[in-house]
DNA sequence: GTTCAAGAATGGTCTGACCACTGGATATTC
DNA sequence: GAATATCCAGTGGTCAGACCATTCTTGAAC
C-alpha cells in the first residue's frame, strides 16, 4: 500500500454534513439533525460527529444552542478567525499574497463599481470617508460600499473572507485623501487611475 | 445574570494552545504535548482536548500524525479560504456571479503573469493550447499555468475552487486562436489588449 | 384559560476502554 | 561488531456509556 490516504471518520462526517445540507437545501437557521441522530445515521460515535460539529463550529458554519440544537449559521466573516492572529501569519509569503489578493479584489471592485455608480452612491462613500465615527474603520466601510455596488454578492465574501484575514496581520487604513481621489476616479471613471491609487494604497 | 457568556471547555482549550505556542516560542513544524498530557495539564477530559484539536486541524494550524504526534504547521490561508467555499459556494449564487470572478480572477492573474513572464513561460503557454489531449480542457490549463507564473498560492487557489464549481454549471472552452492572442498581449505586455480578450471570452 | 411540574430531547463533558501506528530499546542472529 | 528481528511504551483514532444542564413540550391542577 503505498498511500492510502485513508480519512479520518470526524473528516466522512464533515462531507456528510456537507451534502445533508445540500441535498435538504438548508439555509441559515435550520436545524441540523442531533448528535445523537448523525451518530446513528453515520454509524460513528457521538465523540466523532462532535468533532466534526466542533470545527465547523469554530469556523463559524453553524452554531450550537444547549437544549436546543445545532443550526446553520448565516456565515458571516469576522467571527472565528481572530484566532489565527497569534497562531501564525507571521510569514512573509503569507502576508504578501494576502495582500496582493486584497489589492486585486479591491482593485476589481471599483473598477466594476465605476461601471454601476450614480450621484447618490458618490455621496454615500465621501460622507463614509469623511465621518468620524468610522475613523478606525474607513478602509473597511468604504470599500464594502463599494463592493455593495458591484451587485455580486460572491465577490463581496471573498473580499470579506481575505479582509479577515489581513486583519489578523495588519490593520490597513490609510489617508483620507486617497479615498477622496478613487472617488473622483471613479466618478470621472478613470480606471487607469483607480488601479494606480489603490496599487499605491499597498505599495506595489 | 444577562449574558455569562460561558465558554465551552474546547474554546477554553483553544487558548491555553494559543498561549503555549506563543509562550514556548513554537514553530512550524514543532511538536505540541500529547492529547493525554494537554488533558491533564487543563483539567479537561481528552474528549474535550480533541474537539479543540480537530478544530484547528480542519483550520490547517496543526497536523497530527498517528503514532507520533501533533505538530505545528506551517499555516497557509488558502487552506481555510478552501473549506470555506465548499460551503460558502453552495449559498445561492446565481451563474452570472460566477463567471463575473472567475473572468475577474482571470484578468488579474493574465496581468500578474505579464509583470513575470518570460520566454520559456511563453512557450509552455503555446504548448498548451496547441497540444492535442488538452483539448478538452484547454481553459484550465492554460490558465492554471498563467496563475502558477503569478506566484500566489492563495489566488491560485480562490480561482481553482471557482472554476471547479463552475463545471457543475457549464464547461467554458473557446477558440484556441483567442488564447494565442492573449499570449501575445502578455508578451508584449499590453495590458489593455489583455483585458480586452479575456472580456471577449465572457461576452462581458 | 393560566400556571406549574414532570419528562423528553438535546448539547456539554467526562471516563475508561481498545485499536493502530511509530520509534526506540532490546534481544537475536550472523 | 553489525545487521536484523522483536518487543514495548507512547501517541493518535475511535468507541460506548454515563451523567449533567438547558430547553421545550406536555399535561395535570387550579
Amino acid at each position: 500500500m503505498t498511500n492510502a490516504e485513508k480519512a479520518k471518520v470526524y473528516q466522512e462526517v464533515l462531507e456528510h454534513i456537507r451534502l445533508f445540507i445540500e441535498e435538504h437545501r438548508l439555509s441559515p437557521g435550520d436545524r441540523l439533525p442531533s448528535e445523537r441522530d448523525l451518530s446513528e445515521e453515520l454509524n460513528a460515535s457521538r465523540s466523532s460527529i462532535r468533532e466534526a460539529l466542533r470545527a465547523i463550529e469554530l469556523l463559524g458554519l453553524i452554531e450550537t444552542k444547549h437544549g436546543e440544537g445545532t443550526f446553520l449559521k448565516n456565515y458571516r466573516p469576522y467571527h472565528t478567525v481572530s484566532l489565527l492572529s497569534t497562531f501564525i501569519l507571521n510569514e512573509t509569503r503569507t502576508k504578501n499574497e494576502l495582500f496582493e489578493v486584497k489589492m486585486l479584489l479591491e482593485q476589481n471592485a471599483a473598477k466594476l463599481a465605476m461601471e454601476h455608480i450614480d450621484q447618490t452612491s458618490i455621496t454615500r462613500l465621501k460622507e463614509i470617508v469623511t465621518e468620524q465615527h468610522s475613523r478606525n474603520n474607513r478602509h473597511f466601510h468604504f470599500f464594502k460600499t463599494l463592493f455593495r455596488l458591484c451587485d455580486n454578492d460572491l465577490l463581496l465574501k471573498i473580499w470579506q473572507l481575505i479582509e479577515e484575514f489581513s486583519r489578523t496581520v495588519d490593520i490597513a487604513e490609510y489617508h483620507k485623501e486617497a479615498y477622496l481621489e478613487l472617488i473622483e476616479g471613479i466618478q470621472d471613471k478613470d480606471n487607469q487611475k483607480i488601479q494606480y491609487i489603490i496599487g499605491q494604497l499597498y505599495h506595489l
